[in-house]
RNA sequence: GGCGAUGUAGCUCAGUCGGUUAGAGCAUACGGCUCAUAUCCGUAGUGUCCGGGGUUCAAAUCCCUGCAUCGCCA
């Protein structure tokens, strides 16, 4: 049996949609699980999602859903993604799993059997609107910062995890074992935290407050935290503790996961194995976050990537290059679609498109579709130097992939690219053709520069995998099956007589309009409820006046059926005499609010670019008041 | 407030143990080729290596200090 390999991604929380971080993650674990396959290694490759908690509730209660129906949901989004990004996982697990659920009470039971689990009672200050205990720290001014009204002081019995007792074992452990969390940064950041006393953990949750989990073996009135539960995962997909994918994959285990939940994954997830008497994951590795046009992503900014959109704008393989390329694993990247379709342009169709392109019709043109056998001694030290060059990309982008260095393990892949379309151009096979006595010469040109795309093919399989098993019947190769790292450190695996298809554009350019901003950042997708709480009506411009001391505001009558003042920050585009008599639109039900001391009951619609605004109007005789949808 | 990371070309970044004239890709300009997806190849640049101080024959690199950004902790 070969060494096994065994890659995880965080299971994702099923609070809000996938958005690019969680690509990221999957892509680079089926990356990695690709690459192992190359080296012959026995994989696997888990994912899923986490569904229990109190988070899963609220965002529950918010969509009108009950939990249990909300998580199918969100987890079916995510279980339909990933195929669309040519992911191939080999489970997709759910917390929602009844053997999952059975493993999580096992091990709660044999941590609470050798005495690391105690009972105990403690106090804090709890907000009854949000269903939950705040530290001093959060509260703003002693007070919710949702509700606004101050917490309670209430005391709450709960099950607590002996986490100060394994505080020495685990900081050895990490300091014994350099590569146990990498990279370095967060390794030196959990052994910083660690000098701290850790608190105990609380493991449970009541059922008076939390229904939505797993119940504790040992008491029935309560549920288990979610962390406690979710972490588990990685053993109850492999059939903890007699299944034997348990035996066969535990503990070579690679996580992977984002820098936001490093804690648990570095401290909780090491000590409860611990406690479990189960052993260690070998290794932790994180990464760092995606912004998005150079701003952090989240959902009230409105910036949250939907990979899918990407994916279907863009196509999955030149997404899963850039998202691979772009960041270097550990640190911040960003994302924009503007560095996108420079990647796809000039690293996906320029380099790599093209030069496929021009080289298979070239064979076409002068060999007719078939690969040419070398000519031996008609050899320069042009050839040897690219067979040498190709072996030693091979090893250099395995160096680095298996390092977690991606962007360079692909920096070195199309280094290597560029020497072949560097070698076409010195030995410049079209004067070869033409050449009396070039024939021979051609026929080692060619086939070398089709050695170096097979080289080139097998290569690039982990990260564009579609791509690279397009390119495979090209050289006489089945596309269902795989390279082997072996059949790629060697040069001369090509057979020459192969047939080869006609050429096809692998990656189409993505044409940019001149001048314009090509990359669109839409908010969230909204329901028609949500469109209609908008009141929108046609007004005619009364009166207008400039607010003195404002270079863009302006104080206008509006009639909407009934007269409303209006301030309006388009000064700068328009003179007041101009906007009298026009039919704007208004939002009717706009909160009122002051601006610079002007009363403002309501707003009207404008298109804004960074210079300019202009101020849509309703055609036609319409009476004021009437709505606008 | 404590700890840590980062700061290098217009942009994204590499730069090993302190050692020649600080590099790559993208973008820009010019030249070449015609097999190719207006692609490819070549040439050309531009640098307060964040500021200041120190160690050294020699500092982007080591030390001190200030600034900026980010992270973890309180």
């Amino acid at each position: 049996m070969s060494q096994p390999f065994y890659i995880t991604t965080p299971i994702y929380y099923v609070n809000s949609k996938p958005h690019i971080g969680h690509a990221y993650s999957t892509i680079i674990a089926d990356a990695l699980k690709r690459f192992y396959r190359m080296a012959g290694r026995d994989t696997y490759f888990l994912t899923g999602t986490d569904e229990h908690g109190d988070k899963v509730v609220r965002a529950a209660q918010e969509a009108g859903m009950n939990p249990k129906s909300y998580a199918d949901e969100i987890s079916d989004m995510f279980r339909a993604l990933w195929p669309e990004l040519g992911i191939e996982h080999d489970q997709f697990i759910r917390t929602s799993y009844p053997e999952h659920q059975k493993v999580v009470q096992y091990v709660l039971q044999r941590v609470y059997d050798t005495g690391d689990i105690y009972f105990s009672e403690y106090e804090g200050l709890y907000c009854f609107g949000c269903e939950r205990f705040y530290t001093e720290k959060e509260l703003v001014d002693g007070k919710c910062p949702d509700h606004k009204t101050a917490p309670e002081k209430i005391s709450e019995s709960n099950y607590f995890l002996k986490m100060s007792k394994y505080q020495d074992w685990l900081a050895n452990h990490i300091k014994k074992n350099p590569d146990f969390i990498t990279p370095e940064r967060y390794r030196n950041e959990v052994l910083a935290f660690l000098k701290e006393p850790l608190e105990d953990l609380c493991i449970s949750r009541p059922k008076t407050r939390l229904q939505w989990g797993i119940t504790l073996p040992f008491d029935d009135k309560y549920v288990a935290y979610v962390w406690f539960d979710a972490l588990l995962n990685y053993i109850s997909a492999l059939g903890y503790p007699d299944g034997e994918l348990f035996k066969r994959y535990w503990p070579v285990a690679h996580h992977i996961i984002a820098k936001d939940i490093l804690k648990p994954h570095a401290i909780y997830w090491p000590i409860m194995l611990k406690a479990a008497g189960i052993p260690l994951y070998k290794h932790l590795k994180v990464h760092g976050y995606w912004n998005v046009d150079e701003s952090k992503m989240s959902k009230s900014i409105g910036n949250v990537v939907d990979p899918l959109r990407i994916k279907n704008t863009y196509g999955s393989d030149p997404f899963r290059y850039f998202l691979a390329r772009e960041m270097a694993f550990g640190l911040d990247s960003n994302f924009s679609e503007s560095a996108l379709i420079q990647r796809i342009n000039s690293d996906l169709a320029n380099d790599l498109g093209n030069l496929f392109s021009r080289s298979v019709s070239m064979i076409h043109k002068y060999f007719g579709c078939v690969v040419p056998k070398p000519v031996s001694g008609v050899e320069t030290d042009l050839d040897s130097a690219l067979a040498e060059d190709a072996i030693s990309m091979v090893k250099t982008a395995q160096k680095e992939i298996e390092g977690f260095a991606f962007h360079k393990g692909l920096m070195s892949i199309w280094e290597f690219i560029n020497k072949l379309n560097k070698y076409i151009d010195t030995n410049a096979p079209w004067s070869l053709a033409k050449e009396k006595g070039g024939r021979a010469r051609l026929q080692t040109v060619m086939y070398n520069v089709m050695e170096g795309l097979r080289i080139v093919c097998g290569m690039i399989f982990p990260f564009i995998p579609a791509t690279s098993q397009k390119m495979r019947k090209y050289f006489g190769l089945d596309p269902d099956r795989i390279f082997t790292l072996s059949d790629l450190s060697e040069w001369g695996g090509l057979k020459p007589g192969v047939v080869v298809p006609k050429a096809i554009a692998l990656f189409p350019r993505v044409d940019v309009k001149k001048g314009g901003d090509v990359s669109l950042t839409v908010k969230p997708e909204i329901e028609f409820k949500d469109f209609e709480t908008l009141d929108l009506r046609a007004g005619i411009v009364l009166e207008a006046e400039a607010i003195p001391n404002s270079k863009k505001l302006l104080k206008l009558k509006v009639d909407i059926g009934e007269e409303r003042q209006i301030v309006a920050g388009i000064g700068a585009s328009y003179a007041p005499a101009d906007l009298i008599g026009k039919k704007v639109i208004v939002v009717a039900n706009l909160k009122p609010t002051k601006l610079m001391g002007v009363l403002s009951q309501g707003m009207i619609l404008a298109a804004v670019s960074q210079k300019r605004c202009y101020v849509p109007t309703v055609q036609g005789d319409v009476e004021p008041g009437t709505k606008v949808s």
